[in-house]
DNA sequence: GTTAGCACTCTTTAATTTCGAGTGCTAACA
DNA sequence: TGTTAGCACTCGAAATTAAAGAGTGCTAAC
């Protein structure tokens, strides 16, 4: 019985080949072409001997048994984590294409999500950023017309909410002043949390027969808190996946796309990457590893990104398995310090 | 030599039941079939008589010589003519399944894709309303804190914008009077293409040092021009199309996902509905005749709805060319009415 | 005008064959 | 002891062939 330890520099510099061969092919490679394309001078036997080792340690899988050997999750997870440890590269290109059209965040995002998807071939997810929206910044109700007002709400990291609220009667300018002090004065700074059932009705008592009006205002509010509803995912190249055979089965296509659309399943994504984030705050999760299951025959690399005031949102990168690692990676790291950057200079 | 004229009675009935079954079926259907189940009481050689005539009429195929006819589009057009003339039916259980939700009108469009969509098996698209959003109805600054100032714009249609902008320099509450005064007096019921060069230099002209503030208000409410940006499309059931082998294939599912994905391509079909809206409100494009030319193997079925105040938006509904027409115009109006309806209510 | 009948066409499906890539194992070699 | 050549064997993929069926068009009879 082979162990851990068996894992000689000779079989890992095989086993590298044979996944480096995969990612370009998709075919399972065999021993012959190891042994033709690799600088080990050894015979096609010879290689044979240390893939059948290869594939007892669990890092490569013959599909059938006149085929040659395909990386397993195992062996890709090694992959990924050396090359993990590399240093860093510069960053060149991508940054013109984004700037184009950086205006607005949304549509920076959006451009984001594509030029990343054109980049790598793969499809791709940005969400735009969120938490720490938790403390309201700034409350104004302000009159539009005799029958409505507008409530705006800003909150920490800039968040904006609003709201046309109805009047069932008319509202003096005077008492509306009086509003707006109430609701400052009351709620400026204050973390949403803290707005309990007491609070409201005090605030209720205050506002006298406008009540009502503090009610919406409130209501609101309490929109922000659910913080899902305000995340959007933006997508891109989805279609890419046909440009994988492994992926384009009708049952493999109908799950990724469904949850590219469904994007409720994309969310689940984001919160598990802004939890888990480590050092660099670049994950990859291999097939079972991901927490989409409608994923799991595909490979997904997150990012996380920053906004000044703690505010995060998250990059993903889906494709078959066999990806380009390197090149993914790379990609990722290049856009999270140009998106990092770039926000950073326009606070 | 046939003529339009020749098409009898007993022609049509034909045609009709070679098109109802093949929604069914999506099998080519031979003359045998429709003998067997037609009250027509006709012997298969006699159907195929007449089929021969029909094909040479344009209103069947033969895809190749020993298989059964298809309907041409040229065929669903007349079917779904026929049908487009029926009287109105009546709404019933899609009602309940509406109302769950329907607290916010995002919440509210989404879901009707939805329920569209798991009610007839088809792809389908809903847009956010628009249009008619071309007047400034109230303009409102407000500091939010030393260093930044937040612009809220309503225009009709209670479409709301807002925009942070940051100060190069202070600006007391006074001067934040006097800017509001000084833009809504100015800008008030304004259309916005009224708002020209002139009136910017004006404006910016009475503002004095503060005159950055001012372009940045009009920039805001330049974003707005642009309707196109402030379409939402949202979408459901895209991966219904894997139910339909005619659309599955890699080119097909890869064209037509593409065009769900970048809703671009959607807002072409959005437009040309809006515009071309007849008095029902309801149009089918049946192959090549639909504006997306992604969707060249498709039909798609476009309706219009309406907000009070002039604001419209569109549903479609997306599937092969063989859809259940019949089913697909019944629901399409009853979720018609009800946004209409829904809609009237609540404003 | 309608129908039965038959030869013919063409797709679909299954069965069969062929081909080749790749393996495992053994025996010889350095 | 590790490496290599060689060979029989396996198995999937592609090509070939065969058989089955569905449906047609046409002719001749009713």
């Amino acid at each position: 019985m082979l162990t851990e330890h068996e894992l000689t520099d000779r079989k890992l510099k095989i086993l590298h080949a044979i996944i480096k061969t995969y990612l370009d092919t998709g075919e399972p490679v065999g021993s012959r072409t190891i042994s033709k394309y690799t600088d080990l001078n050894l015979s096609s036997a010879t290689i044979r001997n240390e893939m059948a080792d290869l594939e007892e340690l669990g890092y490569i899988i013959q599909p059938h048994t006149s085929a040659g050997r395909i990386p397993s999750d195992k062996g890709y997870r090694l992959y990924v984590d050396m090359l993990m440890e590399e240093k860093e590269q510069e960053l060149t290109e991508m940054q013109e294409q984004m700037l184009q059209k950086a205006d607005k965040m949304e549509q920076l995002l959006k451009q984001a999500a594509k030029v990343l998807a054109s980049n790598t071939n793969y499809a791709t997810m940005v969400s735009t950023p969120m938490g720490n929206a938790n403390k309201i910044k700034f409350i104004q109700l302000s009159m539009v017309d005799e029958e409505q007002i507008i409530a705006v709400i800003v909150l920490g990291g800039n968040v904006i909410k609003n709201k046309i609220i109805n009047l069932e009667e008319p509202l003096s300018n005077e008492n509306l002043l009086k509003l707006n002090m109430l609701l400052n004065t009351t709620l400026n700074g204050m973390p949403i949390e803290e707005i309990n059932l007491g609070l409201i009705a005090r605030l209720k008592e205050q506002a006298g027969i406008h009540s009502e009006v503090i009610g919406n205002v409130l209501d609101a509010v309490a929109d922000v808190i659910q913080i899902d509803e305000d995340m959007q995912i933006y997508t891109s190249g989805t279609t890419n996946i046909f440009k994988y055979p492994e992926l384009s089965d009708k049952q493999s296509a109908q799950d990724i796309i469904s949850a590219f659309e469904e994007k409720q399943q994309l969310t689940e994504l984001v919160t598990q990457t802004l939890a888990q984030e480590d050092n660099t705050g670049i994950q990859v999760y291999i097939g079972d590893e991901t927490p989409v299951q409608n994923m799991k025959d595909c490979s997904v690399v997150t990012a996380t990104y920053e906004l000044g005031d703690g505010m995060k949102g998250t990059i993903g990168i889906i494709g078959p398995k066999r990806m380009d690692y390197e090149h993914v990676l790379k990609s990722m790291k290049r856009l999270q310090s140009e998106l990092d950057q770039m926000f950073h200079k326009k606070e």
